[in-house]
DNA sequence: CATGAATGAGAATTCATTCAT
DNA sequence: AATGAATGAATTCTCATTCAT
């Protein structure tokens, strides 16, 4: 085989790849196109060619994590079984969503705040989808139920925010332990959440039930 | 007195408000600092006179809220009362905080897993004596009246994280509701906070008053 | 027929006549080969395949317009009649040439001037062929009937000057007037030019019907 | 004298005046920033700097050349003297003003039609004075005069035009002639415009008055 | 304290062109 | 004849910072 001018395949699937790595370590703005195309083995026009531009880029990540996450939402907060089962199930498809993708989510919620007109509107259309289900189908049913009001505006957000904390703060805090405390596996971190969730914090423990320490 | 040339006072100071205005709304690596420079009506130079650099600029933002942040959970998770009444008096107190820092609150956290390693470190640097003072004050007495294991690098990441996430999000919210739901008081915002983490989502009822806690 | 995939004819041609259009709209260096390509619903590489680059289709172009204009001097300002007359008939000739093809006019002066040697050679070519028929056909015989020396290298960019300054200047015209003064017909421009060709400013009159020469 | 950081004075006019020599040769889009700055032993921020951008640059190139063309069309145009000696006037001050900054004339003309809206209306605004100028000294009084009508839309560019066509064509025709004939000075090209313009080609005689050949 | 010119590296993007299919 | 991915150089412009005054 000549070994002139061989083509890598996927060109763009694996600068998307390293765009997500890049932009969740190193930030959006921080993360330069010459980087992002020497990483991912492409020429630099590529990038462009591909994506239209380096926005182009993050939106396409935004779509792909948003859309999955909606998906999650919506397939585990609908459906049968009562509020704490469905939340329950919630939290865990989307503690294992996040785990799998945690870089996309840290772009997601990272990125947020910053004024960028088209970037903020994209993320609106998510969200306000996400806050939509969650009031169809935790806050209506709940103020049914108990006459209790929670406006979804607060609450999708505090679920998010919630559940991403393990993400967006874990870089931070492997500085910090320094193997002073054990890791908190996957499993634990969905078990804290959902007693959290259920009975405040008095419900976080993590070894409650069988193993008792 | 003479109107002509009348030099602003306090150019460090309004320099450093200008910042955390931009900071918070465009990011920091998307402000410029000629933008910054011209927003504070004062010479380019300036900022490098004062702050350094750039970057001391951030430090310095980082630094003011992350010692008040920090002194406002020594003073509310420590001394008297029990634990849910401690942890109560710290929801109040930083949500107050926050809301009036709001700005400072969405740099400290958005600018957070970039990775500088001046910037991390000295985040690090705070964020281990919140683990630590999160550990001394909630999860060890925890433990001791109940037996359950709570870690605290997962703790108080979730509590900073569910405490700001109005602020994080609010400005997305707000492009989602476009007028659909009642904008949420301070007030019951940390009714909500305090009531999940006491009762879990049931208790996050803004409206049941006494009933709350 | 089957109306999927049907290819465009003239693929060649209609890259050249957009080439035309938008090299004078928007100059040479200013437009684009992916631009162009879109516009002429052709792939980017067929603008290469069909013309070997970007300056073979300018070539092309210059060559197509020059060799008719030079054509159309040798025609009329050649053969019987007195001086006056012959170039009476150049004059409309080119007027009514300039306006069918005044892309292709705007097209060949604007780009006169750029030190590309590789388009000025072949521009001298051209100028020098027309620079030859002016002294041949205009210059010499005025010489020879009144003593009067007028050069060549002076009165043929002075012609072309003159009767190219209605389309050079018409797109910056037309913003000016709004509407102001009525449009001139291209007859009467060409009344206008033989006029004062002929008698000066003075026989610039476009009313004044036969009187005019 | 230390040798290092020595600052040559008159950066921005050096950048000018570099700018308008390279403008005028290799046309204003093929002229690259980065040569542009070398040329003028310029940092490359500078042009930014001082100007705002590459448009900026020719803008007040542009505003430079228009605004001492339209004096001139203006002291020259208007005033006493009968509507021939006016015009002589205004013709060879013109071509001495064309003479000395050949380069922004080139420049001027040349980048003519292309559409950036910005650079059009930039030049329509002294397109419209100068038109307005020509109607005023030159089409009305003739019209009073004589009855004929001469619109002067068509008679300004026609002017400039021909005036110009001596250093418009300059170039090519230097690569023409090629020593076959003797150039012509300043002084007889302003006295064959000057000719044609109040008799016709019959006037352009640069030999006529006292040295008949 | 304050100014404004200067610097040099770096930003994202676009360019015309080529090549394998 | 046509496609679309790939290339690498070049584009304009902006960046944070420095320095002499």
């Amino acid at each position: 085989m000549s070994d002139k001018k061989q083509h890598k395949p996927n060109s763009k699937e694996r600068i998307l790849q390293t765009a997500i790595s890049l932009f969740a370590s190193k930030g959006f703005a921080e993360t330069g196109m010459r980087e992002l195309a020497a990483e991912a083995e492409v020429n630099l026009s590529m990038v462009n060619y591909f994506f239209g531009s380096k926005k182009g880029l993050l939106k396409e990540i935004l779509d792909g994590f948003l859309s999955q996450y909606l998906a999650i939402a919506r397939e585990n907060l609908a459906g049968k079984g009562d509020l704490q089962s469905r939340l329950k199930r919630f939290i865990a498809a989307s503690v294992n969503y996040f785990e799998a993708e945690r870089n996309s989510l840290i772009i997601t919620i990272s990125e947020l705040p910053h004024d960028d007109p088209e970037i903020v509107e994209h993320k609106a259309a998510w969200a306000g989808q996400m806050v939509e289900i969650v009031n169809r189908e935790l806050c209506k049913p709940h103020t049914a139920e108990t006459g209790q009001y929670i406006p979804p505006t607060c609450l999708a957000p505090m679920l998010t925010s919630l559940m991403a904390s393990r993400f967006l703060f874990g870089p931070l805090m492997e500085e910090v332990k320094a193997g002073s405390s054990k890791a908190v596996s996957t499993e634990d971190y969905t078990k804290m959440l959902v007693g959290i969730l259920l009975q405040g914090i008095t419900g976080a423990d993590i070894k409650s039930g069988e193993r008792n320490i």
